[in-house]
DNA sequence: AGTTGATTGAAACGCCCGTTTGAAACAGGG
DNA sequence: CCCTGTTTCAAACGGGCGTTTCAATCAACT
């Protein structure tokens, strides 16, 4: 009774998508991310699967445990899609910045394939279950210490760290809006400009170039009337 | 059949509080805030408000109207709770910008009162209904135009309107960050950390001067070694 | 007191959920 | 060929959901 497959005998078939586990792991990250864990139901997955409703409680034993495992699935794919980059030894800082941005925006707002499974993810770190500790110790953190170590180049080794983080949350921050509440941004913003300003790449731009400004580096965003001095009334 | 009593005959009654449209928005409102639309169970509402079940549909007619309705009251009781700063005639820009990221930060992180209106807001703002976009154009917007006239006057007019709208998103998303995805900041800094620099008035401070320094007003983050020039390998 | 219309209450309805069952279909080794 | 263990299937189970019903209760006016 109660014993679930966890993989039968021959863990990789030579047809892997063959394999029903499979395909109940990929449609259940998708019916997950679209409708939420209490939404999405076990007869809808079954149904894009193509298999019987059964077949979810003798692999995976119930609905809890599938959807812990298509949160694993996705984010171990995910990793393998959308690596970060590998610098040579010597590039700037203020590039690996740019970079670092532009990919953390193109794995959240998907340009190049834009996948569910980000929005699963996003769904964890929104409102975390229990597997939302497992995938940030794996995949956000490791991101995280990056940022902090290109930061802490950039500001040339004179700022503590806890500065440094805040600093990485800032820019964090920016590109998170995008992601988890791009509807609305829609609506704040003419839809000509959203299509031609609020792209990856131009956001990436922008928000490498709020950085650099902020740390003193590259030139402000605004050279206004009274520069470096906070400004009172208008004379 | 199916007449739904929006207010009977008398709209304020002596004890507001005891109403049962009222206790049946205030108690809707919390459920849905806390476990969303799906999840949410009308029983337990009315168990909470202290009402039969069939209450809900008299005077509210389904589940669905229902929550349209506590999404426009935590609303507008927000609205009244923590109502924008009225700044006197010449106060500094700097000054308002400040007085604006503590204020968005008060009312998202809440730290006077917490309430459960913030995170209904905040659910629809992930996921939008269709009392999403009344909140964007009644509430959002108006702050938004605000940040953007501040934003205005710290750059001396010298930038154009999508260029400030950017500004102004990146100041947003610092601030939604902590409010969306608080949990896993909690668990990327360390705690004793997080209880000092990251409450409301430290992240004001920070966002402020993060902005300001961007703009060229006000002191870089970092003095670093080579200001004001992309840095290239250190030496 | 009697009548009327607005509210409340306990119980039920129909539906869909996650899960279980038990037998049928399948595969491979004797 | 039968036996054996694995995988699939249609059907059903119990429970909780949103919603409806209809009689009981209440408040106010005649």
């Amino acid at each position: 009774m109660a014993t679930i497959r966890s993989h039968p005998e021959h863990d990789a078939g030579p047809k892997g998508a063959e394999d029903p586990r499979d395909r109940i792991l990929r449609a259940a990250g998708q019916e997950f991310a679209e409708h939420g864990y209490e939404a999405a139901t076990v007869r809808d997955i079954c149904l894009a699967a193509g298999v019987n409703v059964a077949a979810v409680n003798y692999y995976f034993g119930d609905k809890r445990r599938l959807y812990i495992e298509s949160v694993k699935h996705a984010h171990e794919a995910r990793v393998k899609q959308v690596p970060l980059p590998d610098w040579p030894p010597g590039t700037p800082a203020a590039q690996r910045l740019h970079d670092f941005v532009a990919n953390m925006l193109e794995r959240m707002l998907g340009f190049s394939q834009p996948p569910w499974q980000v929005r699963l993810m996003m769904r964890e770190v929104l409102h975390p279950t229990d597997a939302c500790r497992e995938l940030v110790e794996d995949y956000i953190r490791p991101h995280f210490a990056v940022l902090v170590a290109i930061l802490d180049d950039l500001a040339g080794h004179t700022l503590a760290e806890p500065e440094l983080r805040r600093i990485a949350l800032s820019i964090i921050g920016q590109c998170f809006l995008y992601r988890a509440a791009g509807d609305v941004v829609a609506m704040l913003v003419p839809s000509d400009e959203l299509a031609t300003l609020h792209t990856p790449p131009q956001l990436a731009d922008h928000v490498t170039r709020y950085a650099l400004a902020a740390l003193g580096l590259g030139q402000p965003l605004a050279d206004s009337l009274t520069p470096r001095s906070v400004p009172g009334i208008s004379p």
